[in-house]
DNA sequence: TTGTAGGCGTTATCAT
DNA sequence: ATGATAACGCCTACAA
């Protein structure tokens, strides 16, 4: 490559080219108050002139422990952020915040990190975990950094949170499907409700005991709502979906509407798995809504396309983000906020 | 907030705790060869055991200069990035790589970042710059780093590239398109050919002179297919838009097709764009494509599902990002690595 | 195989 | 208002 050798420049070759000390021409840069404004200036220009574009951030972060980045911890990979519409609705309301404030952020995944690495979760001043990881010892890691924290989708400890009323949601939509269904019969398809890769109804299992999980709230408020209306739920009736992706939701839907004992209202804990139920309907020939009513949760933007439109509890992914962001840069203070985003039905034509 | 507060530890602290030096420490996750195996794992258990999770990145990073952080350098703000299409799949393809690798990244916008700012982008080892920053002293900044850059959507003086074939691309489209339109009035929809906030035609304006930018290979490739057709094209038939939005393109569709010279084919440089011109044609009752036909470029999701569905040029933006990322983990050698990706007209109602 | 010591570039404290 | 200096936590010659 033939360019020119650029060397890195320091505070100390700086300090040399114009006769100031280190500690001054970092004032220029850190603490204007410390210096006269016309040296300021001066040395401003001239660190442009040389091409000094700023401490560098290693530096200062050892020094100070801080950089200005934000970490956002995610519970599932990259990828799954990127290609589910509600994570990357969140993200994209993170990132608008972001913009204005010239914030950069630092994507972690926290699914499965290796124990021995080097502590990448370091850089960051703050962190957003999206998400509750699947491995307990990253919130361990997390603490012992002392940043601020704000967990999002889940609570944890006292740090600042930001959630969905998933229990309101999932009462409210399940009265209203229970209303819609004559004769009712129904299944909650679930999302890793218990820890097991296949499918399975939870039947004898024990559920996973993080009980303030999406799905464990979203289950309370299902039953609720039934309970409420006198319908009986067996263990039976309750499904398992591993993770909320829409081949094995498919799967899981098919198995489900070949049974003899066939259910006629599926709750299900995420629009994609209620889409792909619908998918697996129309290939049975079982017609919506008339032999099968199906419900969702999120309201993503395919469930308001897709035929016939799929009723469900629309959630404000987006807004989330955005809340979150500017939780995080107003300092968090009061230090103990818990923030519940409102959710409402969206009544389309599957239920 | 109740809870113990955890000392953040250093080698230093476990060389005490130990009993050995932090030197071997530093070896035992650094270097396995250096020690003992089963000094090395006694040691990484007793780090486990008290909490310490691995050398601090920041001062590694000052030592090394190595973080193992892929810095992400995205020309337009980050929320164009979650909500473009191309832009957002071209990021899902660099995720699904990096899941893999267990590398995070860095997300940086370029677009309005303050010359005396700290400098951020010493923090990852490698940058993938996703289009031609508008700021050209940001490339600058980078170069002084002097770490593993690669380009892509644009060249920069030697480094390895991740190029579409754009020429080719709007080549193809403008000779499918001509010969489909008869008595061929066709108008150009550029995007930022010239530096110009508002709609207009670029009649005796200065094109910006990125002369590999997108926007000027995709002009190359329409003005080569018009020629050979023994077609003439004035400056009043190419338009520039600023930015490639929905409003505003929308707009500048509107307008076009108001004049009293109505153009009967739109060759519009994204799909974005297109489908603006498709709704604004709806909307003045223009039928597509018997009395107006229209291509895009990027064949986006949406292309496939609007309707009339869209003529556009697919690129493969999320196997962009795969080999994006490849090319940059594999560690770039042979060094000077240009890619250029095929593409290929997809044909679909709109032309 | 393991320990000692210097320095990476910065900031903050204390002098001047 | 400005300068000298120690310390942040780590890595790596080099010495033992």
């Amino acid at each position: 490559m033939p360019r020119v050798e650029v060397k890195k420049l320091t505070l100390k070759d700086l300090s040399k080219a114009l006769g100031v000390s280190t500690a001054t021409i970092s004032n220029a840069f850190n603490r204007p108050d410390q210096l006269s404004a016309k040296l300021r200036d001066k040395i401003l220009a001239e660190c442009e002139r040389l091409g000094y574009t700023g401490p560098n951030i290693a530096a200062r972060a050892l020094r100070t422990g801080e950089t200005g980045i934000v970490g956002v911890v995610l519970s599932d990979p990259l990828r799954y952020n990127f290609n589910d519409a509600v994570a990357h609705g969140f993200l994209s309301g993170l990132a608008e915040v972001f913009d204005e404030q010239h914030v950069s952020m630092l994507l972690l995944s926290s699914k499965e990190t290796p124990y021995h690495k080097p502590s990448i979760e370091a850089v960051p001043d703050y962190f957003i975990v999206y998400g509750e990881p699947r491995n307990a010892t990253v919130l361990e890691r997390l603490e012992r950094q002392h940043k601020n924290i704000i967990t999002v989708d889940f609570d944890y400890g006292g740090y600042p949170s930001v959630n969905i009323d998933n229990f309101q949601g999932a009462f409210d939509i399940a009265q209203y499907a229970i209303k819609q269904t004559k004769d009712c019969q129904v299944a909650i398809l679930g999302l890793r409700l218990i820890d097991e890769p296949q499918l399975t109804n939870v039947a004898g299992r024990q559920l996973l005991d993080s009980s303030r999980s999406i799905s464990s709230r979203r289950l309370d408020g299902y039953l609720g709502a039934l309970k409420q209306a006198g319908l009986k739920v067996t263990p039976e009736q309750i499904w398992n979906i591993p993770t909320n992706e829409a081949e094995i939701s498919y799967q899981a839907a098919k198995q489900l509407l070949l049974a003899k004992d066939r259910p006629n209202l599926l709750l299900c804990m995420s629009d994609r798995v209620a889409l792909a139920a619908i998918k697996a309907a129309a290939e049975l020939g079982i017609s919506i809504p008339s032999q099968l009513q199906i419900v969702g949760f999120d309201d993503i933007p395919e469930a308001a396309v897709c035929h016939p439109g799929l009723t469900t509890v629309h959630q404000p992914f987006v807004e989330k983000g955005r809340v979150t962001a500017n939780l995080l840069l107003q300092e968090l203070s009061p230090k103990e906020q818990k923030v519940v985003l409102p959710v409402a039905v969206v009544k389309r034509e599957s239920c």
